[in-house]
Parts: structure tokens; sequence; C-alpha cells
DNA sequence: ATAATTGAGGATAAATTTGTCTTTAATATT
DNA sequence: AATATTAAAGACAAATTTATCCTCAATTAT
């Protein structure tokens, strides 16, 4: 549905966002490890989201690293996507048509727009704090490892 | 969501299915122009769709072109899916977590899967058939233009 | 100040996807 | 049989995505 870099820019935020540790910030290399993504490019990914929009925040040197705030906790989780570049997915004709709408309808759009609005509800009802919250609770995960 | 190769594929499809003109097949450069795509890129994946698992048919040489049996036609959307190797984006995790499962969910998981169940079904119960006589009524299109 | 640590930025590379072109094979028409 | 038409197949090219690496800048601690 996303891409890598989609994926790998939710998986971070969630992760960094669900560090309570106060005032401990995450480093790349534990960031990269604890969401199962290449770290290098997640580098790219994690400066994409410090800049464009500042949805994390990040201090250089030692005992630097990644952090978000409370009030960038509160965003979407569409917003991770937007800054990704791929907020649109959302909203694109499942047939891939440009033209597509509600008086030029393809195929499958009567029944996929109902499937698209809860989508769509989805991921901006969700803020970046409830799903961390779920983490820090410990009943979700976000990583690939088994134990 | 999925790729401009299983895009095409679905709409091209759908449009081979749509043409009842009894026994007049379709050529490539109808099809192309119809469903607005690339037309040689477009014969790489008629090819597919012809031979793979046979979701359409094709003859070579004069008045020859494409077109889909009856038996072809009742076959599950997810089935062109499947043969762009595409199958699995429908049951992917939304946060590309190979492990993520009912015992070891994502963050997103409970609320994604009820959408996923929809996408699944929706792509598993409309057949080319469904979707290609939608389009012979004349109620849907399948192209970007807009006359 | 110096050294060590860590993210930022840029260049580059590898892989994949998307797209084109040319030749070959099959079929139909003359 | 010769010619024309059309898809198949393969090689190749362009574009995009994914990924790595190296140097620079900022910050901290000594």
């Amino acid at each position: 549905m996303f891409s890598k870099s989609a994926e790998y820019a939710l998986r971070a935020v969630i992760y960094i966002a669900q560090n309570d540790t106060e005032s401990k910030k995450l480093g790349l290399a534990e960031i990269a490890k604890a969401i199962d993504s290449p770290k290098s490019f997640t580098a790219k990914i994690l400066q994409i989201l410090t800049a464009e929009n500042k949805i994390i925040s990040s201090v250089r040197g030692p005992n630097g690293g990644f952090y978000i705030t409370e009030k960038s906790k509160q965003l979407p989780v569409r917003k991770v996507l937007e800054v990704m570049g791929e907020g649109g997915v959302l909203d694109k004709c499942v047939l891939g048509l440009a033209k597509c709408s509600e008086t030029k309808p393809c195929p499958m759009h009567a029944q996929y727009k109902l499937i698209k609005k809860q989508l769509i509800t989805l991921f901006e009802t969700k803020t970046i704090k409830n799903l961390a919250d779920e983490m820090r609770k410990g009943d979700v995960f976000i990583n690939n490892r088994l134990k």
C-alpha cells in the first residue's frame, strides 16, 4: 500500500513517540534496530521528518538523537504520510485513474469509496500519540523479531 | 495502492471483458488508447496476463488481438492482482511488518484489519464480469479522457 | 581547546519499476 | 507462395525507489 519510505517513517515516528524516558533522545542506530529498517536509509527518512514539516526534532552531538514534542504527538498519522509525499495514496482511484470521480466513476469506484473513506478516517483520526500509547502499554509491536 | 503494472492490468482486463462485439478481438493499440496506458508497456502486461495463468487469450496475425473467455470472466478481480504478482498487497500489514499478526499486532492492526477484510472481500467477490457489465451499461468508465 | 559523538547533507550506487524498440513467430489475405 | 498484420519475446533504456558511504556541522564532555 505504501512505499518502504512511508512504512519506515510511520514505524520510526511511532517508536520515537513511544519513548517516554523523559529527555532521553533516541539515536539513529537504536531506532533503525528497533523498527527493522536499514540504518542509512532510515537516517534519510528521519532527516525528512525532522526538516520539512517538523514532525520530529533532533539534536546533534553526544547524547543527541531524535524526539517528538507533545504537540507533534497530537498530529494525525496521515501527516506522516503527507510529509513523506504519500498523502495522496489514500485518495487515489484503485485503478489509477486521475479522472475517476463521483460523476465519472471507474468500475470499482462505488464499492471502493466506502473503504477509502474508512481508510482516510482511520489515518486522520488516529494520532501519533494514540499509537504510541498502545505500544507503551505493550499490547502492540513494531518490529519483525519474534521475541 | 497498487503498482502501475497492476493498475494497467486491471483496466486492460476490464476493457477486454467489456467488449462484446462477439468474436471481434481487441488489438494492443486500441486497448492502450482506451485505458490510457503506454502501448509497449501494456504489451508486456498483456503478455503476462496471456501467459502465466491465462486470464486473457490472444491470437496473432491480421484481425488478431486479445479476448477473454466467459469462464475467465468469472474470475475474481483479485486474480488479476495475483497474476501481476501483487496478490499480497491486500494481506500486507500497513506498517510493512512481516510478523504483524493477531498475536503480535502492529499499532494499526486492530483498526486496519477491519478495512483490510473489506478490501479482500471486495476483490474476491467482484468478478471481472461484474465490472465489465457495469461498464457496458455505460455507468462507469475506465479512461482519463473527459468526453 | 581538543576529542568524541551524533545528526545533516551530498554524492553515489544498487535494485526495481516503468517504458521503448527491434526482431521473430503466427496467422490471415491476396 | 508472398505479403501484410498482429502478438511474443528479448534487449535495452529511463526513471524511480531503496540503500550506502563519506564528509561536514553541531554539541557535549574532558
